[in-house]
DNA sequence: CCCCAGGCGACTC
DNA sequence: GAGTCGCATGGG
């Protein structure tokens, strides 16, 4: 089914797709196509309006967050410093409403990686374990990643995070449902997340904001270390997190995402 | 060749 | 609690 939806500064399918946060996507002159638990949705941009081909429009106009109102949150955080700068830079950026599961693994690989070998790993392990949806495949339940062994994950090249991705694995499965888990607050949910093998404080924190949609939180990267190393010198990077959250209060994770756009596409 | 990547766990003090 | 270190792999 084709839905169609009108262009605002608000919302730009690029900066949201390309800011580091999803991976299952892939791009050919102007045209995504992007993939999400077992959906499927092409985009087209049509100079004033995205035209969205996909298999189930409830599910997509969910997850591209479409009920926010960024131009608040936006005016909200606006500063006047650097981080206007990223919002003017990044101002088409949403953050999506990805599956927790999915977000879990996806950032349990993405872990000291590069992202062009992060999506490699992520299309690999949906291709072996993900139920064929006709010409693509799902992303894997609990109980396939559970069952494939830690092997599996090495010989689709995870490497050392082949061991994270069983344990977890293992352990989520488990657990009855991981949705459970949404009613807990944040500083809770992180401590369960970060029970699990191979999940610290970042990619907890990815977790949160991208598969829980809690925005108190900020993930410290390599590259918001960079943009931090003047203000905060020397500070270790869960103490930043920290100190952000403080800083950037409940649109935390919102400025976070602007301002990792901003310093990795501009390199400022 | 070296350096690095959306870090983490294990280990030391 | 804070500081080091090794880690699999492959892109630049």
């Amino acid at each position: 089914m084709k839905f169609e939806i009108p262009k605002t500064p608000y919302f730009d399918i690029g900066q949201t797709l390309n800011c580091g946060q999803v991976f299952r996507f892939v791009e050919n002159d102007g045209k995504y196509t992007l993939f999400a638990l077992g959906h499927r949705a092409e985009i087209e941009d049509k100079k004033d309006r995205y035209s969205i081909d996909c298999d189930d429009r409830e599910f997509f106009e969910k997850y591209f967050d479409f009920d926010t109102n960024y131009e608040l949150i936006q005016s909200e955080l606006d500063d006047k410093g650097l981080l206007s700068s990223a919002m003017q830079f990044g101002r088409g950026i949403h953050i999506l409403r990805q599956d927790a599961v999915e977000t879990v693994f996806s950032f349990l690989i993405s872990q000291n990686n590069h992202i062009p070998r992060i999506k490699g790993i992520i299309e690999r392990l949906c291709e072996g374990l993900g139920k064929d949806m006709g010409g693509y495949h799902a992303f894997p339940t609990v109980e396939a990643l559970a069952g494939a062994g830690e092997e599996y994950f090495a010989s689709i090249g995870a490497g050392y995070r082949a061991a994270y991705l069983d344990r977890t694995a293992r352990a989520l499965a488990d657990v009855k449902s991981v949705d459970v888990l949404r009613s807990l607050d944040t500083p809770l949910l992180r401590t369960e997340l970060m029970s699990l093998h191979g999940v610290g404080r970042k990619v907890a924190d990815c977790i949160l904001l991208f598969g829980f949609n809690r925005f108190d939180v900020f993930p410290v990267d390599t590259w918001i270390k960079k943009v931090f190393e003047e203000e905060y010198p020397k500070v270790a990077a869960d103490k930043l997190s920290v100190l952000l959250v403080e800083k950037y209060g409940k649109y935390a994770g919102f400025a976070q995402q602007w301002l990792f756009y901003y310093k990795r596409e501009k390199k400022v």
